[in-house]
DNA sequence: AATCGTACCAACCGCTGCTAG
DNA sequence: ACTAGCAGCGGTTGGTACGAT
């Protein structure tokens, strides 16, 4: 197949719904073989993100609730800018989500910090290194962005000093935020998935749209799906497309 | 009603690490 | 040991919705 015939751009229900019944047959793994055998003209790449961050069963959708923003600010104080392991920690959330909603909000917490210290001391620079000194992890982890600034994501390369796992190295660079407590109930509660009164996992839309096609017999996905699927007849192969 | 700015989200890109051959 | 291919991650961008002016 010719390059040029990978689609981009968002998603149509046709392709989500064609997505999903291949990931369900085949399994997700193989990206780039569900997504030539799908037929779908995305690449293995474009794939496994739709299935991740937006049809997984798993996930969990609206606004994040205060005790997830908290934990977030927290995680997030403690391994920077590891998305995917702070994911780990908030199950039903991806890692885009949880940089999204860092880019966003955090971002405009920044900002105010900002104005509040221009106002309290306007010949102050927030790049002054005095200006994360604070123990508010609000503004810590703010990092110096355009000209001379930090930039909003980069954790001052901590965290490629530290290379994630834990903070043994980090300490001595990176403020350690008193959470010890806390981080233990997270590892003891982590399995149990009851960190904080997490609703029921919520369906996602592709659940919704079509709720047991993800789960059916052979023969009922054919039924369902005649245009995806189909069984040769006299040997029962899968042939695609 | 029109315009503008901001917030939010989905998706792409480039890089890295892992693994099978 | 080396290499190619794949999966995953983090950064960035583009589009849309919505509220303020």
């Amino acid at each position: 197949m010719a390059q040029e015939e990978m689609r981009k751009g968002p998603w149509t229900e046709q392709e989500d719904l064609q997505l999903a019944f291949y990931v369900n047959l085949f399994g997700d793994r193989r990206w780039d073989f569900l997504a030539k055998v799908s037929g779908l003209r995305r690449t293995g790449k474009s794939c496994r993100l739709r299935w991740v961050n937006y049809l997984h069963p798993g996930l969990k959708r609206g606004k994040m609730t205060t005790q997830e923003e908290r934990l977030i600010l927290e995680l997030h104080s403690k391994w920077g800018n590891r998305w995917s392991r702070i994911a780990m920690k908030l199950p039903g959330r991806t890692d885009n989500e949880i940089k999204n909603y860092w880019r966003t909000h955090m971002r405009k917490k920044a900002q105010d910090e900002r104005k509040h210290k221009a106002s309290i001391s306007p010949s102050s620079s927030f790049s002054n290194s005095s200006s994360f000194s604070s123990n508010s992890p609000d503004v810590d982890f703010m990092p110096i962005t355009e000209n001379n600034e930090r930039n909003f994501y980069d954790t001052g390369g901590l965290e490629k000093k530290n290379d994630g796992d834990n903070n043994e190295k980090g300490k001595s660079t990176m403020k350690v935020y008193p959470m010890d407590e806390i981080w233990k109930d997270i590892e003891l509660s982590q399995e149990s998935e009851t960190i904080m009164n997490i609703e029921p996992i919520m369906p996602s839309p592709i659940w919704n749209y079509c709720p047991n096609t993800l789960w059916m017999t052979d023969e009922e996905e054919t039924k369902m799906f005649p245009q995806f699927y189909c069984l040769d007849n006299q040997d029962n192969t899968f042939l695609a497309g």
